[in-house]
DNA sequence: TTGAAAGCGGTACCAT
DNA sequence: ATGGTACCGCTTTCAA
C-alpha cells in the first residue's frame, strides 16, 4: 500500500478515524481493547502520520527553531545540549537554522521561511533588530533570545559587564600595569554586543580607580591572532610584570603560548586570563571567567515552554553572573 | 484580519483562489493585470502563505534536512557553507538536525521525526548503519551521505586511505624514524571511519615499504592532547630527529606546540605533519593534507538536487583526492 | 486566462 | 467510549 493513512488504520483495527486520532495522541477516554487493535494496526501497516496534514489542522507544529550563527566553537554545542535536553522531554522536535552568511538573511526577513513553521523560536547570540533591521520578527509565537539581550523580548543571558569588572578588580589587585588583547569585530549581522559588554566593565572599573590600559591590541578570534598579539605589546614595550587581560579565552591561550615561548612564564613573570570559563583553559592553566553555558541553554529552553504555555506575560530577564576561576596563569609571584 | 488567506486575497484582489495560487508559484499564463492586482492584495493584507497546507496539498515541502554530528569544529560550518550556497539558489530551505547526544538518536528513528519533513536528507559524517542499526532510514526520498561512504547510498567522501598513503610517501621520503599521534574513538554513533581509513593508509604504505613506526600513542583530540602526546613520545625516547604524523590538524599543532617549547623546532629538528588542510595549520606552518571541504559540500548539494531531479538513476559516488600542503614544519633540514 | 470545486491527511466537534 | 463529518489552507484538476 503506499503510505497508509488514519482510515486505513481504521478500517484495518474496525475503529472510526477518530478512534485512531485519540490513540495516536494519548487522549484519555479510550478502552484498552480500542487502544490495542489500534496499535497492531498502526505497527502492522507501518503507518506513520503526516506531519504537514497533522499541523494543518491542529495549528501545532510540535517543533521549536533555533535560530544561531554557526562559528564551529563548542559554544553552541553546549547550548544545545543544554536547550535540547528540555526539548526532547517536552517532546518537541528541535531543528537548527544557522546564520552562514549574509544570503541566508534574506530568507530569515521572509514570514514563509521554514524556521517560522514552529511553535517557539529561539535566537541565539543575534539581534533581532540588526537581523530583522528594526523591524518585528516575522513570527508571532513566543521568541526566546539567549546570549543576547533586547527590552522587547524574553531574554536569557550573562552579565558581561558584571564579568568584565570581575576580570578588571582581579587585574587591579594584582597592583601590576594592566594591557589588554580586545577583540577586533567585523560590523555587520553577526555583531554582538558581548565584547562590547565585557570591554565596557573592565574599562569603567579601571577608570574608577583611576587607571587606564597601559597597552592594548585589537585582533580577530582565534588561537594564532591571539600569539600574535602578545608579540604586539612586547614589541610595544610591554612591561614583563604587565597583567594581561584577553577578552576570550582562545586568545588568551594564544597570548599565553607565546609568552611561554618568550620566556614569561605566565603565573611567574607575566600574569594573564580570559574570559569563557572553556575547557582548554581550564586544562592550560588559563585564568577565566566562567559562564554555565549549558544551564544557560536550558533556562532558555524552559521559559519557552512556559511561553508556550502561556504562563509569560510579562517580559522576562534571565541573568547569569559570572564567576572567576583562578588558576596558575595569575596565582603565583603576586605583587 | 486573523491571518489571512489565500481566500482573503482573491476577495481582496477580484479574482478566484486559483488565480493566486498561480501567482504565489509563479504559474505561466497569468494576465499581467491579474498578477498585479494579486501582488497588491498580498502586500495589502501582508499575507504569507501556511507551510502546512501547502505541502499537505502539493506533497512537496521544498525543504533538506541535513543530519550532522554537532562538534564544535569549522568543518560542518564550511560543509554547510558549501552545500547552503546550493540549496539557496534552488530555492530550497535548509534545517540542521544536529545529534548531540545519544538520545536524540531515538527521535531521528521515528519516521515522523520533524528531520524527515522533507524532499531531501544530507547526512554528514555518520553511518546510517550505526544510527539506524542496519536499518534502512526511514525516509522514502532522496538521501546523501557526505564525509561518508555506503554502498547503498549517494555517497561524496575523501580517499582518506590516499590520504594516509600521501602522508606515509612524505615521511618516508625524509628517510627519518617515523612516530604516530593517533586519534583515540569512544566507539559508538558518532565514531566515523575516517581516522580508521587515514591510519589504515599509513601503516599500508609504511609496511610496502618494511617500515613500523617508531614510537606511537592514542589520543583524544584537542590542542592540549596534542601536546601530552608529544610529551608522552618524548618520555618514550623519540629521537629528535624523527617524523612525526598526527592524524588530524588539532593534534599536529598542539604536538608541534610541544615540541617547540622544547627547543625541538619542528623544521629544523624534528620535523611533524597532520590532517585537514585547516586554516591554523596553514598558519602555523604545519604540513598538512588538504581536503576541500566546501566544495565536497556543494557536490553534495549538487547531487541531492539530481536526485530530487529523478537523475540519478544508480548509485552515485564521488571521491575527493587529497592533496599535500607542505609546509615549514617539514621542509628545512632534510635528510 | 480564469473560477468553481475537489481533496491532500489529519483532528475535533457533535452526536450517540 | 466511539463514529460520522466538517474543516484546517492550500494546489490542482476541470470546465468554461
Amino acid at each position: 500500500m503506499e503510505r497508509p493513512k488514519v482510515q486505513d488504520v481504521a478500517r484495518r483495527a474496525g475503529v472510526g478515524t477518530s478512534t485512531v486520532s485519540r490513540v495516536l495522541n494519548n487522549h484519555p477516554n479510550i478502552s484498552a481493547l480500542a487502544r490495542e487493535r489500534v496499535m497492531t494496526a498502526i505497527s502492522e501497516l507501518n503507518y506513520s502520520p503526516n506531519l504537514s496534514a497533522r499541523s494543518l489542522r491542529s495549528g501545532q507544529t510540535s517543533a521549536v527553531s533555533v535560530l544561531l550563527p554557526m562559528t564551529g566553537t563548542a559554544f553552541y554545542t553546549e547550548l544545545l545540549e543544554g536547550a535540547q535536553h528540555i526539548f526532547d522531554n517536552a517532546d518537541l522536535d528541535t531543528a537548527l537554522f544557522p546564520l552562514v552568511s549574509g544570503i541566508r538573511i534574506k530568507r530569515y526577513q521572509r514570514p514563509d521561511a521554514l524556521l517560522y513553521r514552529a511553535d517557539g523560536l529561539l535566537i541565539a547570540s543575534l539581534s533581532p533588530d540588526r537581523i530583522y533591521q528594526n523591524q518585528p520578527v516575522p513570527f508571532g509565537k513566543p521568541i526566546i533570545l539567549v546570549d543576547a539581550h533586547h527590552p522587547e523580548y524574553h531574554s536569557v543571558y550573562f552579565d558581561n559587564l558584571a564579568a568584565g569588572q570581575l576580570a578588571a578588580q582581579h587585574a587591579l589587585a594584582s597592583g601590576r600595569p594592566i594591557a589588554l588583547i580586545d577583540v577586533a569585530e567585523t560590523a555587520g549581522v553577526f555583531e554582538s554586543p558581548v565584547f562590547l559588554e565585557r570591554r565596557g566593565g573592565i574599562l569603567q572599573t579601571l577608570s574608577q580607580h583611576g587607571v587606564t590600559p597601559s597597552h592594548s591590541v585589537q585582533v580577530p578570534i582565534s588561537f594564532e591572532d591571539g600569539r600574535q598579539a602578545a608579540r604586539a605589546l612586547q614589541d610595544a614595550g610591554l612591561p614583563e610584570r604587565s597583567f594581561v587581560i584577553a577578552l576570550c579565552d582562545e586568545l588568551g591561550l594564544g597570548a599565553m603560548r607565546h609568552f611561554a615561548e618568550s620566556g614569561w612564564t605566565p603565573g611567574q613573570s607575566l600574569h594573564i586570563m580570559g574570559f569563557d570559563g572553556s575547557l582548554e583553559a581550564r586544562k592550560t592553566g588559563l585564568t577565566t571567567i566562567e559562564q554555565p553555558v549549558r544551564q544557560m541553554g536550558a533556562v532558555a529552553a524552559k521559559l519557552l515552554l512556559e511561553a508556550l504555555e502561556g504562563h509569560l506575560n510579562t517580559i522576562q530577564a534571565r541573568r547569569f553572573e559570572p564567576t572567576l576561576i583562578e588558576l596558575s596563569s595569575t596565582q603565583f609571584g603576586r605583587t
